[in-house]
DNA sequence: GTAGGGAAGCAAAACGATTTGCATGAATGC
DNA sequence: GCATTCATGCAAATCGTTTTGCTTCCCTAC
């Protein structure tokens, strides 16, 4: 009484497997009428074919992974949730409709590695430069695409976030909305989006004193404390750029501690458009960085990838959403 | 130069399979030092087990779904993003333990079904009454946990949500803080959390002319029009109860529009104690949900039922967050 | 000296599909 | 009438493991 095999099947419609597998299949003509039986009789008889025989027999497993080095655990808490959940949805959607199922994977959590299911090929987010992740999966000869570059990893295909274009629509923003000392929340691990920030920032600002780079894991607290004591040592600062939303949040409430209104006498902009730009008293200006757009196209280059080709794509160019906490003209 | 096989390494080692497969599983004795051997040629010609033969073997392939009748595209929107995305990421965490890799599954992204995996287990969180993903899953005897209980279904193992005691513990705390008419703002969808929430209300509150079931898809935007609406039809309304987070938002949003002062002139509470809640200006009082202890009990749930046994959980106590919007004494 | 038992290892049969090469019969061409 | 082609279907090999019996071989006990 349980699942019934193609064999099962085959034999209730008096055929040969290989005929039902056909029927399946499509790869070889059987009679209109043969194949119409057997469909009728698979439904009748709930048959499936079994994806891991499948799997055996053709390599893919139809699974891909989506993996990020922060551990779920912060990247899924409040603080980073928004972007790694947000794209964790669309490349769901997107990977469905090719046939693949998306698997989340969290980083090593019981400190060993996840040897149980090979994956057919895995989308890394954010990776950072030497990730561990990416030697992982490059020993088991597991096709990788990352979103945002590996740093020192050109080989590897990526969707470019363009994270240099996007630091500098903001700080530009800043400078024309008046902005003339700003400082910028950095994230201290070494993705490409908080290298290129840094450079933006470095080239357009030209204050390297006021560049804080922040651990990321610290979230929101860090950036209020930072915030804190950047406004007390330096009291002409009119501008914060926080390449992570977390640390914006962190600003906003030393803000109000300090009682420095937003945006009369303090601008704050941040990365990520997620829920706490958009819910921060006054909202936050941010960036849509156009997320689902990034997924599909993450999947896109990884089924490109697991089929045989490779190549980098470029994320379409992320836009500047103008809020409160700049002042709307 | 492709993948080593495990007869590569058996011919490599000058054993048999077996020896090999044992040498790895453990299941029968091996000679230590054969076995030494084998671990060390494995280590160096890069063999890893295929995954996909196991499955096939042994009628597992180490993949859970979590799935939920909300599309994702509303689900992950900023509406339910924290819900049903902390949940992934907390049972993403409790399903690696266990060596099982959870997947992410939209609800019919294509309009067809999704035949290409065949997962496990599945995990349903907040499935509705009916709900067709049941149905798919029983079609193919695939072990179902759900979060939150099925309507009309008590024999599929679940986790508790203890949605009514949650709201009764909201409305309680409403009525504490004085609040002498109450509007419920809840889900139209038959979830046992809305059902739930419905039934305490009436119970503790009878006033069922300031109940509105509205729909969660429209989420913010149609907690802001209802809760607009009901302020100006009664303008004795002096607290409300949200079911859903999003509908608290926009409650927020109409309460500020008419000048309603939070929590003096009105009282909001919500269930889920996402960013939303706390982001709210005022903050919102919620209900701590133990979403990570939830997934992880619904892992644990499906576990168990993949391995034979089957019984429901129910979650720890949900805790009430006392915050501004209902003034804390 | 022989029976008994444990250690170590091997060959072969699953698991459930896909795919290749071959067989059959009927239709067609000349 | 014979060769060719096409349509249909089948048997068997294959994918890479796990698992079940069987051999050996060696040691100990009586």
């Amino acid at each position: 009484m349980s699942k019934p095999t193609i064999s099962d099947l085959a034999r209730a419609a008096g055929v040969s497997v290989t005929t039902v597998s056909h029927a399946f299949s499509g790869r070889r003509r059987v009679d209109p009428e043969t194949s119409k039986r057997i469909h009728a009789l698979a439904e009748q008889m709930g048959y499936h074919p079994s994806s891991m025989a499948r799997a055996l027999r053709s390599g893919r497993n139809g699974t891909i992974a989506l993996a990020s080095s922060m551990p779920f655990a912060v990247a899924a808490g409040p603080s980073r949730l928004g972007f790694l959940m947000e794209i964790a949805a669309s490349a769901a959607i997107s990977a469905l409709t090719r046939d693949l199922a998306l698997c989340l994977i969290p980083p090593h959590p019981a400190g060993k590695g996840y040897a149980s299911v090979g994956f057919d090929g895995v989308i890394l987010v954010e990776p950072m430069r030497d990730d561990p992740l990416v030697a992982h999966f490059e020993q088991r000869k597991t096709p990788i695409v990352s979103v945002g570059t590996v740093p020192g990893r050109p080989d590897i295909p990526a969707v470019d976030m363009r994270s240099g274009e996007t630091a500098a629509m903001l700080l530009d923003h800043l400078a024309r909305q008046g902005c003339r000392h700003i400082a910028a929340l950095i994230g201290s691990a070494p993705r490409t989006s908080q290298i290129e920030a840094e450079a933006a920032f470095r080239t357009l600002a030209a204050s390297p004193d006021r560049l804080l780079k922040l651990s990321e894991e610290e979230g929101e607290e860090i950036g209020y404390r930072e915030t804190l004591r950047l406004l007390r040592d330096d009291p002409s600062i009119d501008g914060i750029f926080a390449a992570v939303d977390a640390f914006a949040s962190g600003a906003v409430r030393a803000a109000h501690e300090l009682g420095r209104v937003i945006p009369d006498q303090l601008r704050i902009v941040t990365r990520y458009d997620g829920l706490r730009a958009k819910l921060s008293q006054p909202p936050l200006t941010a960036v849509d960085l156009h997320l689902p757009a990034v997924a599909e196209a993450a999947v896109h280059l990884l089924f490109d990838r697991i089929e045989g080709t490779s190549r980098t794509v470029a994320a379409e160019l992320p836009e500047l959403v103008v809020r409160q906490s700049t002042a709307v003209c």
